[in-house]
DNA sequence: TCATATTTGCGCACTTTCGCGATAACTACA
DNA sequence: TGTAGTTATCGCGAAAGTGCGCAAATATGA
């Protein structure tokens, strides 16, 4: 602790202070589709959240909480918006820093998962965190091949593909435009896949 | 205070919370060159800022740190990030909850501008502040024309372009591409600029 | 061996975007 | 009236981007 007094003699813990809770839109891609963990708590859904603990950076606590509630590690959540309503929480002042993170489905193989197309009516402002998640993906995947790593170590232009489909079903071009878009950020492994009829894909990896 | 009480009979003020602060990074166009204000304090510069206080969105501390630090008023600060390193204060834990607002020059006319392409050395993390709030007006100044209202209630194209150049030298197109990109989007007054030599330039306002 | 299925590459047509030279229009000034 | 200076428009060539039909290549399966 600090020993540091300001000119009235008061300690910074000596003012009021909100409470910081970090809220995490986790999303990932199951069966075609861009889903979202939600967990049920006091019978309302909510995007998994905790406070902020002493000595804690927010993406650890966000790396906590997930860990907690689903087993999940090896995170790099990132931030999205402040929430700060006044009265957002019925227990008191508290600010919502909202994160967003996105992993490979068998991660969330315990999670509970929504589609993100039919989610509504979250606790609190979840279902605006959920909205600038899935905005700020999209964008991602519109840049770059599987930014948030969601394939395996190695995949094919065709998984790769249906998985942009899955995640930004609008923003994706047509069958060449996505390849040369695509291709060059990707590095080839010279390897073909098997077991399959006609042609052999590529196998590729991310850079 | 709410009368919420947890399962073990504890308040959310009972529990440990870090001091929230607001840093915003104050832009605006100067002699053709884009600026911030500084400030100083115990000689060390930094960028304007206040902690939160109770009762308060963060957006009104923002402003309420910059009326009283600067007589600036009727401001629309936009959040850019939240910065936690655990020691980024030597007085306690701070969390700063960085901000950006663009301003037109003459509101900052008692302020301490610095050029932004030679600020450096500020204290705590207010250089990484700054870059943030750069590359975000600069972002959005390559989609939209003045989105920040810098430029007076009329203005022509030149002046317009001019702006921009300040703004964002590197990534403005040029002549007729600008001109293309930004005339939709600007609504004609119908009124010509008055007192040159020349064809008359037409006049804009912002939509 | 042949059929089927898939991937890959490519040529090409079309569209969009970009930048600029040239010119018309129009003002203030001499 | 003529000149200088500025704005605005436009045609056009070049560049970039998009999408697709088609054929070659290549594996598996019968």
């Amino acid at each position: 602790m600090s020993a540091y007094r300001d000119s009235h003699g008061k300690r910074l813990i000596d003012y009021w202070r909100p409470s910081v809770a970090v809220d995490t839109a986790v999303l990932t891609v199951r069966d075609g589709r861009l889903c979202v963990a939600v967990v049920e708590k006091d019978g309302a859904r909510r995007l998994p959240g905790t406070f902020l603990h002493e000595g804690e950076l927010l993406a650890d606590a966000v790396r906590r909480s997930l860990d907690l509630k689903a087993g999940i590690r090896g995170l790099a959540p990132r931030q999205l918006h402040v929430f700060d309503a006044i009265d957002r929480d019925d227990r008191g002042r508290v600010l919502s820093i909202a994160h967003m993170v996105a992993v490979p489905d068998a991660v969330l193989a315990d999670a509970r998962l929504e589609p993100v197309s039919s989610v509504k009516d979250l606790k609190y402002d979840h279902d605006d965190i959920l909205k600038l998640a899935v905005d700020r993906l999209r964008a991602e995947y519109r840049e770059a091949p599987d930014p948030a790593g969601l394939l395996p170590d190695t995949f094919t232009l065709l998984d790769l593909r249906r998985l942009h489909e899955a995640v930004d079903p609008d923003g994706i071009p047509r069958r060449d435009t996505f390849r040369r878009l695509m291709e060059p950020k990707l590095a080839a492994t010279g390897e073909l896949e098997r077991g399959t009829v006609g042609k052999p894909a590529r196998l590729f990896r991310r850079r």
